[in-house]
DNA sequence: ACGCAACAGTTGCCCGGTCAACAAAAAGCG
DNA sequence: CGCTTTTTGTTGACCGGGCAACTGTTGCGT
């Protein structure tokens, strides 16, 4: 594979049309969410948990509903999310003088303390699942998928 | 975005650096579930077990420990899907005259009259999800994902 | 002021998938 | 042949995430 991004690309071993696109999906994701709980699990972490607690690193004082909205993630996941942390003494969680029904998140000394190998370890997957690519490629990669991912989430309208 | 493949790649709506990769992954699979789930429950299938049923429409009498390893599939999963398929009437289980501990599928004529619809489904959904994307860009999604997916299970064993 | 609609969060349940423990069967070895 | 290791499938538990139902709060219109 030579450098840049070409016209013609290989095929990869496991790489075939009768493994569904959507399988392959599911081997990236899974291998995510156990290679990051492996690192997360000691330290008291869920990789569920990651995305808001490195939001909040960004910015604090975020509702959960503004975390699900950002994330399109579901609400429920939110809270639970929120919850764990909460828990797991990394967050703080306070309801808004102004809207009763919102809850306010604010990271603790304890959860700032963990961001940057949070960071860490969040990077290093990234970097390792992207290893057999080069810089074009992980660009197109990333571009591509989140062109997929942006289809699927306009596509929500259509489901019915 | 002109034919073929660019240098330059769009930044979509969603993308950014603080959506991880992850995420994106995961907004796109989640998609696939719910809109094949949607299609497939009136049939009496659940997603879990099309590849099962199609890989066995190419061929039956098949262990479910090959089908296990042919999709890179937990023998857990593999069981419990063709289970499903067994009870609802698509698949027969018999177990190996020659090897008693193992278990083969042959779809039932229920099973087989299921099978172009079902392919019809599946493809619909990739179809559906990217259009956005001109056909060299999907042939370089798939394969980039395919290699990225390929790096996952070659990093199986460095997960220790 | 009042009633209704919309909203934020909580919780139950479901689904897809994995790891681990286990039992039974087969393979390998001395 | 006997014993040990490996293999195949089953099942429990866990995790991430979604949908739906529900509660309490807020916003809006009359």
């Amino acid at each position: 594979m030579s450098r840049g991004v070409s016209l013609v690309y290989p095929i990869p071993r496991i790489m075939s049309t009768e493994i569904p696109l959507a399988r392959h999906l599911s081997i990236v994701l899974r291998h995510h969410y156990a290679t990051m709980n492996d690192q997360l699990r000691p330290l008291g972490l869920l990789v569920a948990q990651v995305p808001i607690l490195l939001r909040l690193s960004a910015g604090q004082n975020l509702t959960q509903e503004s975390l699900a909205r950002h994330f399109h993630f579901d609400k429920g996941a939110v809270a639970r999310a929120a919850r764990g942390l909460e828990e797991a003494g990394f967050v703080r969680r306070e309801v808004d003088p102004g809207d009763r029904r919102a809850v306010r998140l604010f990271l603790t000394s304890a959860g700032e303390a963990l961001v940057p190998e949070i960071r860490r370890i969040n990077r290093e997957w990234e970097i390792r699942v992207t290893e057999g690519l080069d810089p074009e490629e992980q660009a197109a990669f990333r571009s591509l998928l989140g062109r997929v991912a942006s289809t699927c989430l306009d596509g929500r309208c259509c489901r019915d």
